[in-house]
DNA sequence: CCTTTTTAGTTAATCGATTTACTTAACTTG
DNA sequence: CAAGTTAAGTAAATCGATTAACTAAAAAGG
């Protein structure tokens, strides 16, 4: 039977306030009503309603994360992070997928809003975010993770170092003499592709060679894009020698288009993938990655949404380092 | 500024009633009135506070989700499959993984239920779930997926036919000569893995073969636990010529070890995985996998959670059949 | 011993919606 | 035109907790 907190009380012949002030502790009650009225709550098994408490406190322990690319193993892990620390902290957690469509992350965010979750930490789409400044004027508590959105200032971030992550691995293939160097991405216009090719660029640069466009590829985030990708790519400029594919599955798909155009890696083509997936040592060849930790951003993220709660001038924005793990794929 | 319903009335010079009633379209509203509150709540971009509406409705749009063992390429699509439906029937998911810890689970239920969540659905751990008892006999909606627990009666099920999924994948190797077929497993006394193997072990029936329990071998979820899995079984049963490896991670690693170990596959030994990763394809040798569809499990459980808050008399059992993915390392 | 302070507990307001029961006015209808 | 319906709107109870403000009794202080 469902019991409410007046039901305890009546049993114990006390008020409700008196009822919550033993299970809070707000206030000292004497030994014996506070032996009767927890004898009374173990024997119904009483928990209290946490709406009602949710409705009176203002704040329901409870935070949306809300990512745009789900099933993928980096956000996988993400979320894995981040619902982890979640409930260390007492929290829990409210998943959204989005799916890249932005107006479905606006309407949700409202959502999300009205069921007053106590913040939101968000994976942005694509399409900018600037509508999130006036829930961040109001002080509900964001944070962006994994993806940057540079047009928003008050708002805490936590991502991957991606600018670094494309100068590294275009630097690793740069300095084994690679000079034409193909990249596959997935998504446009977010901070994550975007910073990358930045790196790149900057690589490129610094080596005194010139930036080709067309060496830059996009494609679906999925094992048949990779693979339509790579053979468009490769298909186009004959003179690529190396890859830098920024997902998963996309380095696997082209992996196995490649074994299908009997090219041999590394021999004809260097491959580096992005990301460090299960697989990527057991498949023929190895696959080099470089790679940014998916479950520390989840955790930091919500170690971030934590301090934007308890101070709304908290705004930093937390960028971690990646980490290049060698192996055959790229021949170095 | 955070509205509400009674700043909204007052400023539309009527009762909450007649804004609440033009909201939910529950009573006819003159049309003079009804735009004068529409024209307000656009003003305002004024969303209704859904805790004071759950507390009033007993209702919240939201559901649990608990899974036992994440990130797990099958529970993450389950999980994908579920929110992806939840979505489309306008509820929320709140995602909780128990990592296999039982008190973890039936504390998390008790919090759900105190959250008021319409109902749950449940991959339940290992250890039995028999509390759950005390919540459906409440009319709590609660339905498994992924794992059965058959002591369970009065609650609804989603999973997949595991038994024929041993059953099918022991046949396949049977019917190809093998009879010394080792199983490498993860989990203890959950129905996947139980099922699975009575599965082989009516398939080995059927050949007239003997059961040998020291085939059976067990280690982590992990690519470092199947890597150690294999190494231990192989070491101790040399004779074994076919292995079937009940987890994706693990299938990876003992393909991994058992290159390490000079092993060829499938000519020393054939091998099938199971569950349908992206990589299977293009590892060397592509794997041989059964495969149950975890997106469509998620999709149903919550289908059926649908049903069961719908119809507190719906018990019905769900299960979905294998399909078998014939590539190179089982060597048929 | 009287005043002040502390302690233990209660009453009632509150959070922000929904909804039942009621009121009043307008409209039918025989 | 009196009686019965219908329509449009509102007041107030309600969901189930928390907590500010209050009270009464006990303890402390002078």
């Amino acid at each position: 039977m469902k019991m409410t907190m007046k039901d305890i009380a009546k049993e114990a012949n006390v008020s409700t306030a008196t009822v919550s002030h033993v299970i809070n502790g707000t206030k000292h009650i004497s030994e014996e009503k506070h032996n009767r009225i927890m004898e009374v709550i173990r024997k119904y098994n009483y928990i209290p309603n946490s709406t009602a408490k949710n409705l009176r406190k203002q704040s329901t322990k409870t935070a949306g994360l809300i990512v745009s690319s789900f099933p993928d193993s980096f956000v996988t892990e993400m979320i894995y992070g981040a619902e982890k620390r979640a409930r260390e902290m007492g929290y829990n957690l409210l998943l959204i997928n989005t799916n890249e469509n932005s107006s479905y992350e606006k309407e949700t965010i409202n959502l999300l809003h009205a069921k007053m979750v106590d913040g939101i930490i968000l994976a942005p789409t694509a399409s900018g975010a600037s509508y999130l400044n006036s829930f961040t004027d109001d002080n509900f508590p964001i944070v962006l993770v994994n993806r940057d959105d540079p047009s928003l200032k008050n708002i805490p971030k936590v991502t991957g170092d991606n600018y670094q992550t494309g100068f590294d691995s275009a630097t690793h293939l740069l300095k084994h003499g690679h000079e034409k160097i193909g990249i596959i991405y997935a998504v446009s216009n977010v901070s994550t592709t975007v910073h990358r090719i930045e790196g790149y660029k900057d690589a490129l640069k610094k080596y005194n060679l010139p930036f080709n466009d067309s060496y830059i590829e996009q494609g679906h985030a999925t094992v048949e894009g990779g693979a339509e990708a790579v053979k468009s790519l490769l298909t186009r400029e004959k003179d690529i020698s190396a890859l830098f594919i920024l997902n998963d599955l996309m380095t696997i798909g082209a992996i196995s288009k490649m074994k299908e155009l009997s090219l041999r890696i590394p021999k004809d083509i260097a491959l580096m993938g992005f990301g460090d997936f299960a697989s990527a040592n057991i498949i023929d060849p190895p696959v080099t990655n470089i790679v940014l930790p998916p479950e520390t951003i989840g955790k930091t993220a919500f170690d971030v949404l934590l301090s934007k709660i308890n101070n709304p001038e908290y705004n930093k924005h937390i960028e971690l380092p990646p980490t290049l793990i060698t192996r055959k794929s790229c021949g170095c």
